[in-house]
DNA sequence: AATAAAACGAGAGCACTGCTCTTGACTCGA
DNA sequence: TCGAGTCAAGAGCAGTGCTCTCGTTTTATT
């Protein structure tokens, strides 16, 4: 049994139990994801089990409940994303490009997984409260939008905007308290604007996967979605 | 038993049974409309059962399934928004204004009824298909909007705004021949704006309600929402 | 006014769900 | 080698949507 250890000690570091719990999680996960797209939000925990080969109460021993699989899953979802938008923008040359190229990398990742989208910008479930593991995948999406906006702005490539209509004064003060922990930098008329086309950004993806473009347009969603996105870049200073 | 028809004819009408069976259906979907503000979408039929003190396969006689009772809450929902949208522009005068008190109207109701925006505006379940009843009530808030800026234009109240970005052509012929069908007089270009506007319009209140400004806004979010409102107003030449 | 037909509420039952607890086998670390 | 911890399996509980049957009541017809 020694000999084992000797054979292969830093194999077996993480341990043999270690490395399988490892990828029964993460399979786990994989049949999960595949069910969703079929299930939607009401995943069924005995399902997954059913279609690993497992009993029921042995996938308990990896997420202690549903929600906690449910979880897993969105954050999953959130770093994919961000990590599409991400590669998009490193990809794309140049200002105007590299924001289109981030919201059609963002939407591409969506029409590919609706399901998936679904789950993490669909309806909350009200008794549901997003643990703090989220919130950092979450924001890395907004956090590209910000960095491209600062970029630019510091560059000079921004033209200067109209500022009217003007922010309430108890908006612009509790915005700039906002983006100062982050970006000191902004001015506050650039996130106000900023804001626009990430509202819009995602308005659109979600309008357009839960069916509002239905019966309306349907051949030329991905030239709306380009020609909201360059109105949202003029509108940005771009 | 003849007497009683003479007593009271056109009372008994639509007959007691009917009326009854109306009141009860009614009855049903406001403890429904109860529960979806505590349950979310995964309401259960037999919690509403049992708190009508009904046995749960009596709720059949009156929709024949959880489904269809979704179903008359999504329509019930809609017409209220609808209706609040409605009523709203109409108690306004002039374009700005009007817009502003629909915006507003709509966003009041969705903070007041947030389950209930989240059934009709959050993710659609996978399998479920929206019944032609629906897209009705559906569009009533669109048609608002539609009707606001086609009287806008018409009465020459829309400064003539800034064509950039052109529309692709492929897109325009598409919007020009949805829109044909119900507003022919209406400028692709205004349609377009207008779509813009109404994204944001929903993808602002889908966004505070869904916990999108969480930390981010939390004092000043009606008044951004507003500045919102004049941005878009801005945008479409009000 | 009597009778056939339709609608109704209650109950039992089926297959399914999330989740808990216990049992016996297995693996790990000392 | 041997306790301790981990694991899969199974039974079981309360809950779900939905179906079917069975008497009762109301409606419509003759």
């Amino acid at each position: 049994m020694l000999s084992f250890y000797c054979y292969a000690p830093e194999m077996t570091a993480p341990s043999i139990r270690a490395r399988v719990r490892e990828e029964l999680t993460s399979e786990i996960k994989a049949v999960a994801r595949r069910q969703l797209t079929t299930e939607g939000a009401n995943l069924s925990l005995r399902a997954v089990a059913r279609e690993l080969g497992m009993v029921s109460s042995a996938v308990y021993r990896y997420f202690p409940s549903r929600d906690d699989l449910l979880t897993a899953l969105i954050i999953d979802c959130y770093n994919e994303l961000g990590e599409a938008g991400e590669k998009a923008v490193e990809g794309a040359e140049g200002l105007l490009s590299r924001w289109l190229a981030f919201g059609h990398g963002i939407r591409d990742w969506a029409l590919a997984h609706p399901a998936e989208y679904a789950l993490i910008y669909g309806s909350p479930v009200p008794g549901y409260k997003a643990p703090q593991d989220t919130v950092g995948p979450a924001s890395r999406t907004t956090t590209v939008i910000v960095k491209l906006l600062v970029e630019g702005y510091l560059a000079g490539e921004l033209k200067g905007t109209d500022e009217r209509p003007p922010l309430p004064p108890p908006l612009e003060t509790e915005m700039r308290r906002a983006i100062n922990e982050i970006f000191p930098e902004m001015p506050v008329g650039l996130l106000a604007r900023g804001m626009t086309a990430w509202v819009q950004l995602f308005g659109v993806i979600t309008f357009e996967l839960f069916g509002r473009f239905n019966n309306f347009i349907e051949e030329s969603r991905r030239d709306f979605f380009d020609h909201q996105m360059r109105v949202m870049a003029r509108h940005v200073g771009m």
